[in-house]
DNA sequence: AAGAGCTAGACAAACATTAGACAACTGAGG
DNA sequence: CCTCAGTTGTCTAATGTTTGTCTAGCTCTT
């Protein structure tokens, strides 16, 4: 049977948009180095599966480190994810550390013996647990002390990466699940849209007189701005000037803000929230944006947002980037095409 | 099987990265002192396992404390941890400085031209005018740089009531009559979100470990928090340290952030809404906000928010404190009380 | 008929390689 | 203070390799 849209099998495109890497690439991995051998269907159409998708995130993660995909494509899954723990902190991989300290309560998990470690993968995952803890026990000033400290150790970009955004996801989790109550919540929220703020101001304080690359919203409805926030940092550390408009904007106010500014890609913030509570849904936000924006403005898709982007019907490409790495991916190919100019 | 552990295959950029060096100066080291001795791939490319990456760690580390690298390069791994070892401890250095290494390969930016100050205008409304002005000509550049100014010269809490105050209220205003866009409020408010924390924080800092005054936040479905920054920051200002926990928080997670920090006074952030916004009405927030605070704790109401106080029917009064400068008052004196103890 | 996927091959840009050059800094000696 | 030699990080130029993207021609899907 070819249910390509059936979950378990996905299609070339699928997978292109999933894991972050364009088809011709995803077909040249293939060919050079095997990296995966999707199955295929009876016409000789690629099927993947999604375990496919998790290795190739991991290659792409690896890739964007510097590794040589040559030299990592034939590698085995376990080898890959060992490889992964071990990168350096700037485009380092939080979500399964996180995960992982996160499940035993213990601040001091330690004694991973993985031979050397990197110092500074350790001590972003210290802070990241001493933040969780004390949130926990309402100890408010270990916390901007932490942050503090952190801030002036770690390059913004790391502390981004490495520190909040681990927080911001566990945070959500812990909540869900009544280990932190809703003042908790809001307590760290306020300190970590503090040293967002604090993070972005300071790299954006070198920017001055530059042309803004990339602009940053979210739809209205939306309140969620951490997302933006970290995107525009990320942003901002590789050279390229953000313009954050912050959450809960309308598409026409978004394109007139692009147009003034002659901007040259707009990023749509996506999160995954509740049919209802917005004012229209992803789709209908985009349809209106898309329409407004000048034609040379490239479109681009935030965060885990439930976007059906196959029943939208647009002039121009839609990149989606899940994941902040996978944003990450993406301006890295941009600064150096702005590099090389 | 040849292809040796096939797992530990590193190319230059990937060490490059890892132990914080460029690749020429890699190439360099290698060439002059062979620092290391990488084997090669069938076309000549440099192949480096991960104890050369550790071995580099420390080399750099070393050259970093002073060392020159051709009187530390050809010792063996043994005598180079040793060395380490007897380091000064000084702040991470070297993860500070292996970050800094990577992350500027060469603008050398050193805009030092920083203007000693032009005869700036010293009177607030001057400068509340020029921040209007800006954003009406979308010129943002000039409102951070307005911003940044105006923090240096100004007392913070003087920033906070005599400029944005101001900016917020005729911010508001503006875009009620059409005269700014929404886009253009968008951008103004996360300029000032960004100062405002910038403020606190810097306050803030000076009073850790003390006591929290005051706890603010505005109710569920209430965004506004800019009165709640303002009001935070004024309060820091007078020494009485503000526990901030920011808009749409639910009465009872109010109550239990209070109960467990100890705080004396609750103070709730209002804003004059359409009704049926809200989940619930300011009355009946506050009454259940009431219920569940401990009974020596203060209740203030802050903004202007549209509150029937005769209607309320609680065991402890209300203090209800409209504008900014009423609020002000307040906290003088509770400041002089606190001071006569 | 249009659109998406397939293969095979082509290509340009990015990246590594070498040898050598150069500027900034050091320290010793005049 | 100047000079001279040594050290060291970075850069250049010429060459070769790796890699992402593209084209052309075909088949399959809608």
């Amino acid at each position: 049977m070819k249910s390509l849209s059936h979950s378990d099998h996905l299609s070339v495109k699928a997978v292109s948009i999933l894991a972050g890497v364009s088809p011709h690439t995803l077909r040249a991995w293939e060919k050079r180095y095997r990296a995966v051998e999707p199955r295929r269907s009876d016409t000789g159409r690629r099927v993947y599966r999604p375990s496919d998708v998790e290795r190739l995130r991991l290659l792409v993660r690896l890739v964007d480190a510097g590794h040589s995909i040559s030299t990592v494509a034939s590698r085995p899954d376990s080898e890959l994810a060992a490889l992964c723990e071990n990168l350096p902190p700037e485009r380092g991989s939080y979500a399964r550390s996180a995960q992982e300290r996160l499940a035993r309560s213990e601040p001091t998990p330690s004694t991973h013996s993985n031979s050397r470690m990197s110092a500074l993968s350790d001590s972003t995952g210290e802070t990241l647990a001493e933040v969780i803890d004390s949130i926990r026990h309402f100890n408010l000033d270990r916390i901007s002390e932490c942050f503090a400290r952190s801030q002036e150790l770690f390059h913004p970009r790391t502390f981004a990466l490495e520190i909040i955004g681990p927080i911001v996801s566990e945070m959500g989790v812990l909540v869900d699940r009544g280990v932190l109550g809703i003042s908790q919540e809001h307590l760290l929220s306020v300190q970590v849209r503090g040293a967002l703020g604090a993070a972005l101001e300071k790299l954006d304080r070198g920017m001055r007189n530059q042309q803004h690359a990339l602009a940053l919203a979210g739809a209205e409805g939306d309140m969620h701005e951490f997302g933006l926030l970290l995107g525009a940092i990320l942003c901002a550390s590789r050279g390229l000037r953000p313009l954050l408009l912050g959450p809960n904007l309308p598409p026409q106010d978004f394109a007139e803000a692009v147009r003034k500014s002659g901007t040259r890609i707009a990023l749509l913030g996506t999160t995954p929230l509740p049919p209802g509570e917005m004012p229209r849904t992803y789709e209908e936000y985009l349809t209106e944006l898309e329409s407004n924006l000048p034609p040379e403005t490239e479109l681009w898709l935030g965060g885990r947002g439930d976007v059906k982007l196959g029943s939208l019907n647009l002039k121009r490409d839609i990149r989606a980037l899940v994941t902040l790495e996978m944003l990450d991916h993406a301006l890295s190919k941009l600064e150096s095409r702005g590099k090389a100019k």
